[in-house]
DNA sequence: TGTACATCAGTGAACGCGCGTTCACTGATGTAC
DNA sequence: TGTACATCAGTGAACGCGCGTTCACTGATGTAC
């Protein structure tokens, strides 16, 4: 039953896609090892053959959500700022983080948004791993404030993640649309004056 | 063995009231019903003479727990708004939010803080009284932007929550103590701004 | 290049554990007369 | 007001269940000669 190399980094790699997303969508908790490894036709035993333990996969998931965040930030970035100014191109990465696409899909949104609360009784590493991520997030959206001081634009950057981050995870705590809705809009709108 | 009425009834509060507390400080699925009850001097079996679920009492607790936050938030603000005018007294109200003694004492802190993400996946009860607790606590800063229209207020009210509820969580998540700090600043300074 | 052996990815069953919930029981409280 | 009985708060043990982790085993892969 052995694997080829390659093999065996290709299921190590499908292991924490699958755990990222559906961490993202269930929370840490609630996900177990076998809602990670089931729909990728392994069995919960395999798991060990690639990580030490839980803490392990939610670490590396974590990272590697955020870095995928980070990137499709950016992209929407790009695409919207071909205008020329790259100044205040930071407006498309707010509007793509704080929108209704976002919040009704956590698969592949912010897992600081996604399990924000979690995350602060998560052990060490996974700590580290969503600290570092806000830091990066943050500092992909200062880059983007750019008729700011790099200190300003830092600080206004994290104000507006903290902004993005709390409108995201309590849209999805409010159930009545209109009133979801209406968060988003007055988070978004109140960011845009940055 | 069987209590009187006010027994049962102060009891019934305990239970709450503990569970408010535990709740915030560990989050809703890492409390076990046993975590509640034995530091009460009670057993697990008798939760169910008080509840029919730990739903219900996840959905209670949160109420209780954002009526005690409102209150001691409304507390600060008036104790600091003795300086006669009433009309941006909101101050306060944020700075006694964003602040390290909140972030460190989440057992007496804001729910949507402690367990935002948690929350978006609790049963309906549940997300109600999240939601209900929201839309009052953002009511309360609204209240003390008079120098607005209701609708601005409310507006604004909200903007500020997001960030606020974005703020605690992610102070709470990021280690270093220096940059959690720092997080607290940026958003305190950006929103005194309101 | 070919062969013999060590490695190890994945299986499937088992482990101890703690969870939410149920239940028979106890005995003080509340109530109906 | 006093008595007999129903109620029910709290106990403590048990329930089924799913969790993270371990382990003996299999057989293809990688490696040393």
């Amino acid at each position: 039953m052995r694997k080829s190399k390659a093999e065996t980094a290709e299921t190590r790699r499908r292991i924490v896609e699958q755990a990222a997303r559906t961490f993202r969508l269930h929370g840490i908790q609630a996900t177990g090892l076998n809602d990670v490894m089931t729909p990728l036709g392994l069995t919960q035993g395999g798991f060990y053959r690639h990580f030490t333990s839980k803490d392990q996969l939610v670490a590396e998931a974590c990272t590697q959500a955020m870095s995928e965040v980070i990137a499709g930030l950016e992209a929407a970035a790009d695409r919207k700022g071909t205008g020329g100014k790259r100044a205040n191109s930071v407006a498309p990465m707010i509007d793509a983080y704080i929108s209704t696409a976002h919040r009704d899909t956590p698969t592949g949104g912010c897992p600081l948004a996604a399990m924000g609360s979690e995350l602060a009784h998560a052990d060490p590493q996974t700590r580290k791993a969503a600290a570092r991520g806000f830091d990066d997030l943050r500092d992909a959206l200062a880059r983007r404030l750019a008729d700011k001081s790099p200190e300003e634009a830092k600080s206004a950057a994290a104000f507006a993640l903290a902004a993005m981050i709390g409108a995201i995870t309590m849209s999805r705590v409010i159930e009545d649309s209109d009133a979801s809705m209406a968060l988003l809009d007055d988070v978004k709108r109140h960011l845009a004056a940055l």
